[in-house]
DNA sequence: CCCCTAATGGGTCTTTAGTTCCGTTAAGAT
DNA sequence: ATCTTAACGGAACTAAAGACCCATTAGGGG
């Protein structure tokens, strides 16, 4: 007993609960492809996944819940920076990396939907903000490099660079649901790019 | 008889049908105030306007038909462009009205929720692309002045601009949740503006 | 002012989401 | 290998969302 306090799969997550967890996050993409956040019952998730649907009530708080795990999961797998020598390229490749996530079906599809539960769930608006503060942080360090290299002003604000060109990809995205494409990915990185070098991002 | 085929609420417009229209949208924001998106009730909606739950579901087709008549029902109600004298200013003020749109404890409760529905939805996904169509072309205007004025350069893409100064704060807003201030939109201005100046937005 | 019927609203029924109970299974410690 | 109990899963239950029926109300044309 005195087991109330802590959170199931926490004692013995090894073996079944890793398994259970996979299964689970597995079928909450797959129903989120098909149906998206608005649409997404622990009914479903839980039969899909093969597992008892009390599972899924005991181990997850929700809807929002689970496509909060689900972003922390995907937090994890985050690639790092590029570092190809030149700014240009650098800016480039984060654009299309970008624009990778967002086209491909499952991924894009997860992606949307936690930005739809954090509209108004504060645990999803925490995972989204968690992987986009270490996924900036990361790309940052290529405009930094390209300070020292000379290529861009000193006092550039690197977190601002990456902000500025994948803004208008989510824009696009999100509000005004215009087709993201190469063109429209590689545009945005040059903007960014001939602002920087023209001191926009100083201070 | 015969009118199944038509929508209710369309052949007798006025007096009360038009009260139970405004009744239910402003019931709705409320809600979405309270709630966002997700927690978003036809039955909650319907008690809080004080009209049969009946009639709510008869006039929308679901909570995301609800989001995207409020949306329709705003569009309207956007404002012109501002005309200031100069691009500098005329694109502050387009920043600075978009920061009014998405702080305002009422309208962005409702922009984001129609995002949300969005994601998911094709009726609100609709509403959303022809609202910000229409203002992205308003506003566009001014950087068509602008070029008249020799203030940017000839080609200068003024509907890319406009999408420009918008996109970090909506990014902000949605996808990292980092705050959203003044500071913020007068930075998106001017990076915008700077970028265009340099010919960034030609073609 | 009256009439016709579009439109609303209360009440009821069906479906689905979410909870609880308790027996069963399998981690993982000894 | 054995034992303890964390964690799972089936089933029954409660609550809420959504659909439907039909009586009542009020636009708006005559």
């Amino acid at each position: 007993m005195e087991q109330d306090s802590r959170l199931a799969g926490t004692v013995r997550p090894g073996g079944r609960t890793a398994r259970v967890r996979a299964a689970v996050l597995e079928a909450t993409q797959d129903e989120l492809v098909l149906h998206g956040f608005h649409g997404l019952s622990m009914d479903a998730v839980a039969a899909r996944a093969g597992v008892g649907k009390t599972t899924v009530y005991r181990r997850w708080t929700g809807a929002a819940g689970l496509v909060a795990d689900l972003m922390t999961e995907l937090a994890d797998q985050s690639a790092a920076h590029a570092n190809t020598g030149t700014i240009e390229e650098d800016l480039r490749a984060n654009a299309l990396s970008v624009l990778a996530a967002i086209t491909d079906e499952r991924l894009g599809a997860t992606l949307q939907a936690v930005i739809a539960a954090a509209t108004c769930d504060e645990e999803a608006a925490a995972a989204l903000s968690t992987f986009y503060g270490r996924r900036i942080a990361e790309w940052g360090k290529s405009i930094d490099l390209a300070i020292q290299r000379g290529e861009l002003p000193e006092g550039t604000d690197g977190h601002e660079v990456i902000r500025a060109i994948s803004a208008p990809l989510y824009y696009r995205l999100l509000v005004t649901k215009e087709p993201v494409d190469k063109a429209t990915a590689e545009r945005s990185a040059t903007r960014a790019l001939v602002a920087a070098r023209n001191g926009a991002f100083i201070g």
